[in-house]
DNA sequence: TAAAAATACTCCATAGGTATTTTAT
DNA sequence: ATAAAATACCTATGGAGTATTTTTA
């Protein structure tokens, strides 16, 4: 599991298909298709149903999103309490 | 900011010293040397003191630590409850 | 002077790209 | 027919290794 498949992860839910997902990150779909096959093998389950007209979490992927959140809220207060530090230095 | 990253700074912070978390993470001591450049780099600031004795966290290290602690519990969480579902289907 | 970190390379795994195929409405 | 995801294959970035140098207590 790495971060950046987080984010995908994220960034599909938010699009609620690839193709979207991948402009906004300015990634290709393809390498969205492949990082997010790479964290359902890991976590031995499937995130997504997808479908020719998009894709939806499943109940296992509903429940990954809620934690996802938590995870990048804690990064981001972690980036910010250090930048703090990095200004009054 | 990578995962791999946050795993490393918590196994030299836990081993008091680069060498001693090299050997546990089963990887090389320059391998982590350059990964915590990496992330010492994107924070820009420094997370350890060095010292042929070893390191000690900065106090920017300390702030950071209490946040990768967080961070990984959160992955921990995530992990777990997943599992659960995936052996629930 | 010895233990630890940093540097200088080399190599390779894998993230990402393009082109194309498959799938489902 | 078309919009979206998956697959195949190729490229290249960067993570990791070995050998070595630098640093400091």
């Amino acid at each position: 599991m790495e971060l950046h498949q987080l984010i995908y992860f994220k960034a599909i839910v938010e699009n609620g298909n690839f193709t979207k997902a991948a402009k906004q990150l300015h990634v290709s779909q393809p390498a969205l298709s492949k990082q997010i096959k790479l964290l359902e093998e890991e976590l031995r389950v499937q995130l997504f149903e997808r479908s020719s007209r998009g894709v939806h979490l499943t109940i296992a992927g509903q429940i990954f999103l809620e934690h996802v959140k938590k995870i990048m809220q804690q990064i981001t207060l972690a980036k910010l309490s250090i930048e703090k530090k990095a200004n009054s230095k």
